[in-house]
DNA sequence: CCAATTCTAAAGCAAACCTAAAGAAAACAC
DNA sequence: GTGTTTTCTTTAGGTTTGCTTTAGAATTGG
């Protein structure tokens, strides 16, 4: 997942960009209006990150040329506590959500988890690859029209790997995720290694193709191809 | 079928009514905190669409009240693009859908078919799934011509199961439908257990199909099929 | 105050989860 | 290349957790 970071505060750039790349986000960084035009007009991003107070040049402005480039990136604007009209006019223009100075990491984090499962989910709530299909209100994995029967655990945890899909995901960030806070991380990981089992077992019974691929001493990646 | 508009700019109120009344909706109107619960007690709605960034009373709080005079109406929250604490927790409660502001009418209108569709409520506000039907006005269900006699909590259970067919309830969700606010959910769910065991037996006894799976670790289903 | 309903409690049961351990595969060392 | 180490896969079974069922106590409503 690609993240373009629009903030003139270096300071707060670096911090933004440190954390979202240990989250294994690939962070491009633009600290001013020019930066930002430059590599919008370079690359495709998934999630675009905005400060709208930028000091040359208003942000709002920008929210035109990221529609221009970047017809498909998620926009989430950050803005001081004070300038409500700001926001609200980002949102009209079509930013998809909004944070206040300051925030913890933590919730930007989460933030954009969300969007980018809002923008996979389509209107019925569910999630589609090839013949894989994800059902978010049922909770469940149907496979070339057939239903598979998924426990929680297995069920989170394919919801896990597609909603970051072509993303690799440790087996630290896996435990993190699905477990309560840290389940021991001194202990071994055979409980991911058992519920993973489950899940391609289930899914070769099935007919279903294994998108699960194992990458050697970091963990799993999800790939839609 | 009977629209509940409860929206406080009043612009925005008139352009929904006039649409949906041009789509053969029967429309009432409401623009504050008061005016909903007003028009709540005096009739039963089939839709209701609730803004809840009303200025005189924070919109969530009429959920309880929806649920507790308009049982079987369907909810569709409308909400500010920015609120998004407001929607997730809004879906917890039990609206069916939400729709984030602007939105075409035309948008609206497909939701508002897709819940009804969902709903299958026939002109005669019974709701039929192979040899059971549930009469939404008598209150009652009918298995094979049979008529069973279900307590108000059974009734109240069953139907919410059927209007949220195919979808998974989670005994929080079903908790907080059922119950006023939270009956404190740091206690067990034996109640649930116990009502749905009463449901299942009086089903069995009149010769019906348990049409409510166990999503164990997860929650309830109503299947049909 | 009585009858119906709702809730509590507990025993028994079933599913899911985790642990452990053996075998396979990949990476590493020589 | 071969042996060793590390990591992953797979399977089995014990443990834990959650669900079902029943009985009866508490509550509610006429």
């Amino acid at each position: 997942m690609k993240v373009l970071i629009i903030e003139d505060e270096i300071e707060l750039l670096i911090v933004i960009s440190n954390y979202l790349t240990k989250e294994k986000y690939v962070c491009v960084l633009a600290e001013n209006f020019a930066k930002a035009r430059e590599k919008l007009s370079i690359y495709e991003y998934d999630i675009i990150l905005l400060d709208i107070g930028l000091p040359d040049g208003n942000g709002l402005k920008l929210i035109d040329t990221i529609k221009k480039y970047n017809h498909y990136a998620g926009l989430i604007i950050i803005s001081a506590k004070n300038s409500l009209d700001d926001k609200i006019s980002g949102l009209d223009k079509g930013a998809d959500d909004y944070m206040t100075k300051p925030f913890q990491l933590s919730e930007l984090n989460s933030r954009i988890r969300a969007l980018l499962r809002r923008r996979q989910l389509d209107s019925s709530n569910t999630l589609t690859f090839n013949e894989l299909t994800i059902d978010a209100l049922a909770k469940t994995l149907i496979i070339n029209g057939q239903e598979i029967k998924l426990t929680k655990k297995e069920y989170d945890m394919i919801l896990y790997f597609v909603i970051n899909k072509n993303r690799v995901l440790t087996k630290e960030a896996i435990a993190e995720h699905l477990w309560d806070d840290n389940i021991d991380l001194a202990d071994s990981y055979d409980f991911i290694y058992t519920h993973l089992n489950n899940i391609r077992r289930k899914i070769k019974n099935a007919g279903g193709t294994d998108y699960i691929t194992t990458i050697y001493g970091m963990g799993y990646k999800f790939t839609d191809q």
